[in-house]
DNA sequence: GAGTGGTCTAGACCACAAA
DNA sequence: TTGTGGTCTAGACCACTCC
């Protein structure tokens, strides 16, 4: 763990890391503002910024007189949330599997997406849904910040479902094209060379620290993504 | 223009209406953030707060030692923004313009995708950048709850532009999928049938009232969508 | 009425990149 | 070296809202 954060990261990272962790659980009250201020030693000022953040984050609810909250999860956003696809593909009811096509272990010089120096660990493989392929992806981990990968095969897990149960994060991107699928991706999926494609690239980072790229390509007609919002505050 | 705004956000859109209407340009410096305390008489964490919202979204880049500047525009937009194409296009350098392609009014019965029963206008057009195709639109707007919109034309002024200048939203939900442009639509954006594009289709409501409905459709190599959901980057 | 969050002030020190 | 942005402090007042 890089300990070296700002001081209203840190706060902001405690209470996300509480509120993912389940210690702190949707409509729990977290500690007034001026608690905070007392217990990590600073003015109240920084501990509004890192409330401040977590609120327009959506993870918490903040209310004059009332203090700051919870908040329960938004109905929303396929877009913002960190899909499990084969939690997304098992809800439809389809059953689902992951075919690893690839693994590969390497020392990065921060050339590849993750831009990390050190030990990377590269997989590529196919996401079933009902037996037929559903999307590609390819998929980078930093084994600096995540070791126990190393000891994984990853050939039955998928690592995305892997990752979301075992790793908290807690700064993401998400990048969205249409793509035109290249011989390779159309067989592996089934489809027809030139089919168009929604790729989708996301990087993850754990305060800070890159914990996994990912570039995902799923046939137009398989899947889209939803996202529903409302104005952000101009705070 | 309302004035009943924080100091803070006040100083932030004064900068960026000057970016967006173009009298900063990219790569101009803006004051320093002690010269903007001064010249609006407040203290710089204030002016730093405008900053740093500022360079969240992009529109600024701030160099220690050196100052703020505008930034040079990104051929992106956040996912979470509702995009004034136009603005995004100057932003960029380019000149915009958008062609009317057709104009119709008609009497809903809630089978359209607004699902609203009354007057809808339905418009059809396309977005240039540089006197090139950029993206095409098809638009539908509930009279009912914009009839400002009927004495309109839309001719010269996208439809866009004028509601997110005219009309307030609250909620908006996007679908984003990859399509493979069919004849007509390649025609109208100069490209080859059968190109992957980005369709995008947005909701917006106002309180519950569908306000409009639009489908947009880029080809996936003049845009992309970024959704980036850190909680506040700390820098 | 009392106490919260929202905003702002007028300082301060530091790291760091530009001059 | 210098001055910028980045961060933080220890106050302050206000509006709002819950008690």
């Amino acid at each position: 763990m890089a300990e070296e954060m700002t001081l209203d990261a840190r706060i902001r990272g405690d209470i996300e890391n509480g509120i993912r962790q389940g210690t702190l659980k949707p409509g729990d009250r977290i500690p007034f503002e001026h608690e905070l201020a007392v217990q990590y030693g600073c003015a109240r000022a920084t501990v509004s910024k890192a409330l401040t953040a977590l609120s327009r984050a959506g993870l918490i609810e903040r209310r004059r007189r009332a203090g700051s909250f919870v908040a329960y999860p938004h109905v929303q956003s396929a877009v913002l949330d960190v899909p499990d696809i084969g939690s997304v593909i098992a809800a439809r009811g389809d059953s689902y599997h992951y075919a690893l096509l690839a693994r590969e272990e390497f020392s990065g010089h921060g050339e590849q997406p993750l831009g990390v120096k050190g030990p990377v660990i590269r997989l590529e493989g196919v996401h079933h849904a009902a037996s037929h392929p559903f999307g590609y992806e390819e998929r980078l981990i930093n084994l600096s910040a995540v070791p126990e990968a190393r000891e994984l095969s990853f050939a039955d897990e998928a690592p995305g479902s892997w990752l979301l149960g075992h790793v908290p994060w807690s700064d993401a991107r998400h990048r969205i094209a249409a793509v035109t699928a290249d011989a390779r991706i159309a067989r592996l999926l089934g489809i027809a060379s030139g089919t168009a494609c929604l790729q989708l690239e996301r990087w993850t980072w754990k305060m800070g620290t890159p914990i996994t790229w990912v570039l995902q390509v799923f046939p137009g007609d398989r899947y889209d993504l939803v996202a529903e919002f409302t104005p952000q505050s101009t705070g």
